[in-house]
Parts: C-alpha cells; sequence; structure tokens
DNA sequence: TATGAATGAGGCTTCATTCAT
DNA sequence: AATGAATGAAGCCTCATTCAT
C-alpha cells in the first residue's frame, strides 16, 4: 500500500492547495459575516484553525486575499455572462440579462461584498497587477455585450442610444438590487425578497426595449 | 456700541454652530477625496484648522461626525422626495420618482459616499441612536410611498404587485446608477455621463408601469 | 506670577522639544548598551518612560530616530574639524588631524555605534533625504581637507600622492582605532586604552609627512 | 563495478561535506550581496537548491553559519599572519605587517563582511564556544606577535612602547583601510582604491618604527 | 473654551525554527 | 536524509480618544 514518492508529493501539494481554498473560505465566511473594515488575518487564521504565518504561505498580504475572492467572484459572473451571450445568440433574447441578473442575485450578500472590497482595493499598491486583470476581464465583458447591444438595436429590439446605456443601466440595476436586499429601514420588514428579486429581475430584463419610453428619451 | 450679555452669548452660540457646520464640511471634503477609511479625525481637525481637541467638543466621536453627515443627506432626500410626491398630488404622476432620481444623482459622489458610511455605521453601537433616526425618516418616506403607489396600482397606473415593489425597484436603479458613475472597468471611459444618468431616470420613472412587462410577471 | 499666553506655548513647546531630546539620549543609551539590532522602540519608550504613539509624534519612523542620532554626530565631528583646519591656517599644522582623531576618540563607542548604523541606514528609502544631507555634509568636509591637503603638499610637508590619499588614511586609521577599543580577544584584556589611542593619533598626525616612507612609494 | 560498502559510505559523506560548504559559500554570496540583516535561511536554502530543513541537518542555527563564515576567515588571517612571521624571521622585518595588510585588504568586502558579523555575534549564546575558539586563534597570534615584537623593539627597529601598541595600530589601519573602501560620500568618487590601498599598506608597514614620531610620543 | 501632546490597543508582516512525511 | 509547510513571537506603525494646561 506503500504510495510512490511522486504519489506523495502530489499528496501534499493538494494538501497545501486545499488549505489555501480554505483560508479564502474562512475569509469570505468571516467577510460576509463581520464586514469588510472588522476582519482581521489574525481571526481568519484563528478560524480557519491556522497559525498566522501560514496565511503568509500562501498569500503575499491581506490584500491579496480580498482581491483573491474578488477575482474568482468577476470570474464566475463573467462566465455567466458569457454563457447568457451564447444563449441570445442561439435565439434568446433575454437570455443575456437574465444571466446576468440571476448571477448577480443568486447571493446577494457575496455580491454586495465583492463591491466594497473593490472599493477597498481600488488603489492599493501591492494589488495593482491583479486589479488590472480583473479590468480586463470586464473590459472582454463589454466588448461582447456591445457588439450583442448593437446586433439588437439595428434589428430594433432595443432603443437606439449609445450601447453602454443599454448595459450600464443594467449594471446599475443589479448592482441596486443587491443594494436593496441589505439596506435597513427600506427592506428589513419585507419577507418577499425572492419575489422582489424576480421583478427587478422583470424590470432588467425589459427596460431599455424600443417603445418603452413613449417619446421621454428625445432630449438624449 | 457694546454688545449685550446676551448677545455676546449669541454671538458665541452662533460661532459655535458655525465651527460645527465647518467640521461637518471639512470632513465631507476629505471624505470625498480620500475614501471613508483613509480620513483620520486629526487631519479633519488640521484642514478645519482647528484643534483635534475642539473636534470632541462638537461630537462625542468620530462616529457621530459620519453620522452626522448621513443625516443631513437623509433629510435632504426625504424633503425632496416629499415635495415630489406633492407634486404627485398636484396631477404629476411620474414627479416622484424624478424628484427622487434627480435628488440622488444630483451629486453621485455624495451618494456614493453615504452609502459607504452606512454600512461603516451600520452596527456601530455608537450612533445607534442616530441611526434609529434616520431610520424613521426613512419609515416616514416609505409610509408616504405606500400609499402612494396604492393609490396608482387602484388606478391602473402601476403594475399590480406589493407596493414596495414598485419604490425599492426604484430605489435600487438609483442606487446602482451612483455605482455606475465611479466603477472602473465599466464607466471609465465614457464621457457622457449625463446623458446616461438621463437615460436611467428615464428608465427609473417608466419602470413599473403596467403593460411594461408584456406578461413576464404572470409568475410573480 | 500668572504666565502670559505667549509664555505658556513657549513653555510647551520647550517641553515637546526637550522630550525630543529625551527619546534621542534613551535610544542612544539603549544602542550603547544593547547594540542596533537589539534596540526596538517599544523598549525606547518604556525606558523614556512615554507611550509608543509618543515617540511617532516626534519621529516618522524608527529609522528616523537612528538618522537623527547620526547625523548629529557627523555635525559635530565636522565642526570639529572645522576648528582643527581653522588652527592650521593659524599655523599649526598638525591641527587637522588631531582634532578629527580627539573628535572621534573621544567616545569610541558612539564613534562605532554610528558607523553600524550607517550600515543600517545606507539604503533605507525613508531616510534617504537626511542620508543625502550627511553626505553633503561630508563632501563640505572634503572640499576643505582637499585644498589644506594641497597646499601642504605644494609647501613640501606632505608626500606628494593625490590629496584624498592622506585624508583617507587618516579616517581609516581613526576608525579603525574606534574598532581597535571594542574588539574581543585583542584588546579585551589591555587597560591603557588611553595611551593607545594616544599612540595611535601620534601616527595619524605624522603619517604621510615627506620622508616617512623612505622609498616605498615609488610604485604608486 | 559496484562500489563497496565502505566506498558508497564515504561518497555519502563526501557529498554531505560538499553541501556543507554549498551552503556556507552561499550564504557568503548572500551577505555580501545583500547585507547581515537582509539574508534568512529560507533564501540561502533556495539560492543553494536545497530544503530549509536540510540547512538545519548541517546547522544547529542561522547563527552557526555566520559564525562558521567567521571562523574560516580568521582561520585564514592568523594563516597568513604566521606565515609572514615566519619571513620574518628569516630576515625580512617588514614581511608581518605586509602579510596581514594584504591577507585582510585582499578581499575588502570580505573583510567588512566579518567585521559586521563579529558585532552581530559577539555576545549571542548559541555561538559561543566558536566565538571562545575564535578568541583562541586571536590569542595565539597575539602571543607570536608579542614575541616579534618585543625583539624588533629591543633591536631598535620599533618605538619602545607596551608591544600591544604595535599591532594594534596596524590591526586598526588595517580595519579602517576596510571601511573606506565601502563608505559612501568619502570613497565613491575614487576609481584608484588598488593605490590606496597600497599607501595605506605602506603607512602601515612604516608606522611604529622608531623615529618616526619625532618626538611625539614623549608623553606616553 | 481650545488645544495638541500623550496614550496604547490593535493591525499587518517577517522569519528562525520545528516536525511530520 | 531531505523536505517545506506550519508556527507564533516579536517588531513596526496608526489613530481614536483623553486630559492637563
Amino acid at each position: 500500500m506503500a504510495l510512490s514518492s511522486t504519489d506523495k508529493i502530489r499528496q501534499k501539494k493538494q494538501k497545501f492547495l486545499a488549505r489555501e481554498q480554505q483560508i479564502i473560505e474562512t475569509a469570505l465566511d468571516l467577510l460576509l459575516l463581520s464586514g469588510v473594515e472588522k476582519v482581521t488575518v489574525a481571526e481568519i487564521a484563528r478560524r480557519a484553525g491556522i497559525g498566522k504565518g501560514t496565511v503568509y504561505k500562501h498569500f503575499e498580504s491581506k490584500n491579496q486575499i480580498l482581491m483573491r475572492i474578488m477575482l474568482d467572484y468577476e470570474r464566475c459572473t463573467a462566465e455567466n455572462l458569457r454563457k447568457g451571450i451564447e444563449a441570445v445568440e442561439s435565439g434568446n433574447p433575454g437570455a443575456a440579462v437574465k444571466a446576468y441578473f440571476e448571477s448577480r442575485l443568486a447571493n446577494p450578500a457575496l455580491d454586495r461584498l465583492v463591491q466594497q472590497l473593490e472599493i477597498k482595493l481600488e488603489y492599493e499598491a501591492d494589488v495593482a497587477p491583479q486589479m488590472e486583470e480583473l479590468l480586463e476581464i470586464r473590459r472582454s465583458s463589454i466588448a461582447k455585450l456591445n457588439s450583442l447591444v448593437e446586433r439588437q438595436i439595428s434589428r430594433g429590439v432595443l432603443e437606439d442610444v449609445p450601447p453602454h446605456f443599454h448595459y450600464l443601466a443594467c449594471w446599475a440595476l443589479a448592482q441596486g438590487a443587491v443594494d436593496v436586499c441589505f439596506n435597513r429601514g427600506f427592506s428589513e420588514d419585507f419577507g418577499d425578497k425572492e419575489k422582489l428579486l424576480k421583478f427587478i429581475t422583470s424590470i432588467g430584463v425589459t427596460m431599455g426595449n424600443r417603445g418603452q419610453f413613449r417619446g421621454s428619451l428625445t432630449d438624449l
């Protein structure tokens, strides 16, 4: 039953990577629980059941952990969007918007967290390369969206405004929908969040369609 | 021309209040300039040209300063909304939504700052009473909106969904519109923010109107 | 007996400056006692009877404290050298060298400490401006020495080698003399350090004089 | 052609010793490159192409590595000095001093490094035995020097001062000459370090000779 | 009343050393 | 024997708040 040396090494690497994932998940849990500014490296380590030093074997800095969470999320969102765009091309016109909304509203707490992380990390020098990578992902998504929207405008499905108006409006609504879920005073008493988010998604799917505005866009 | 004792006292009070306002404004400037987590009490005092100790004569804690900024803003928004609702009652159906959007999008940077302050202060014990006050303002606005929306639903202007769906969707869009203005990668290359915000406002004004969804709401 | 407001302010400033001096002196004591790498900011603060934070009201970083000690010492040495050069010009040919040696050997422990500080701080970014200032002081001393030595060479007092040979040799001997005082194994058993340093100073004063080498310099 | 068991063991020992040497050399390279306080065990291991744990199979602690470098150097210097003293006894009076200077100035960077290591390790408990060994080497050299100098004094070659004055002065000059090579501000602009060191060596060879001081030693 | 020096808890990070594989 | 992941003590620095003047 002896494992070969290669196997042992592979096993070790697996364990190492598993621990990395564990750090990220612990960090994520804590971030969701206590808020971005309350989480410390010491606490992450304690909760993950490891030493502080171990964290730094996996990540160069605390910011790198946060950045990793952001990047993972951004990649996931971009992938979902990509699938949605594909579905549009297969003849399902609302699919992209729907996919985007569902991707972001599937876990609003996480989405909101990532929004906050972005604010925190925006100009932190030690994660600049990763931030650039993130922006690159977005730019790629934008490029795809632009051509998609342009086609839909030329087909008369969407209002003839600059393409980015459409997807930025969409993004705005999704962004805001997430906030709705958490803001005290407005939403805390409403138990039917699910339905609300569906309603908002419906708006997202139809907004910007030609004819919706009934003349209110003449001044654009 | 010596001032009477009463006058002197009044003058002093005026000066004291003026200084308080100055602290708030300086803090606001710095918050907008550097971000919520970068501003220190020392810097506020320095920029306001007063001593750090003086700041604590006016506010019990740093959080109280931030809270005050939030409250001022919330009151202003609520007041604008109130005027909008009045206008609706004077026969201008879209006025409330328009007023609300314009109020929040007039200074997106400030709006965004306040969103962040709310996250930061959400569960800080030392501003709990003021936070309650803020929530009270919101509840009051909500009550007004609820009856307004109910009337518009019964008149067939708006879709027949729970009233809060309408204003929360509206709030979400406004919230998101603000974020659009600042997020890197999505919006940095677009110079026509003005028009974009008008476009989003247009969506806000028409969204939720009956007939917009063309059957997509059957499952609510 | 009431002090005027101005007096009070002045008194406060004095106290503040006195504390700054106290920090430097405490730091110096500790550095001499325990070695450059053993002294911590916490320890300095504790020994000075103040809080850690207070240290950072006076100095931007730990390195700045060390740099200050270096600069103070360098200025003092440069001033002593300047006086020595003046004395040379008043007709006392060995005065400069003697002044230099006496200045540095007056407190060998301090001189040695400063040598070590220089190594530590050499390429630390946060004290680069002050390091430049220190080098400027040295350059100024060098310029004076150069012209002095050139005159003595042309008068036939010193060997005709590049001027900097003379003062660098001098500097080397002083530098080394300091080390002699502290190196275990060589000097620990000798109680007559005073006389030894005088002997070395004598060498310093006469070395490089014309005729000393008796032909051993022909290959230069 | 299978190797005998004894041969295999011998081969293994060879390899083990070679690795030890490699660690020392890698450490030395790094120390010269980055400075005593910047080198970590991890970096040494990485550069040597071995694991960190392996380093600790060869040395009990990081300090032991540094100590070893010192001891190697000290032994080398002592050996050179011994040869110089032999040459003196063969009728070459300046040979000892010359050998000593040449030994130390042959690689000033290394000499300087060792000076710094000595400061660092001076009172470190875990290398105390090795430090004692080093001091023993020095004492042995000193004993030889003492008798040599005494003979030269009695022959009228050297000034009649306590013997250790002579070799300590010599040591001081060598020590300082090394520093001259590296100190910024004094030496950075001079390209003719070679000649300078020869000049200083010349001084070393002649200093302390009878008649040099022309009466300036009367007060000793 | 206004001030700003003083405080110290608490955060991030480094690195020599250990030990299970 | 060789490895390198894990550890945690220890260091530097920040900043909201207090308090003597």
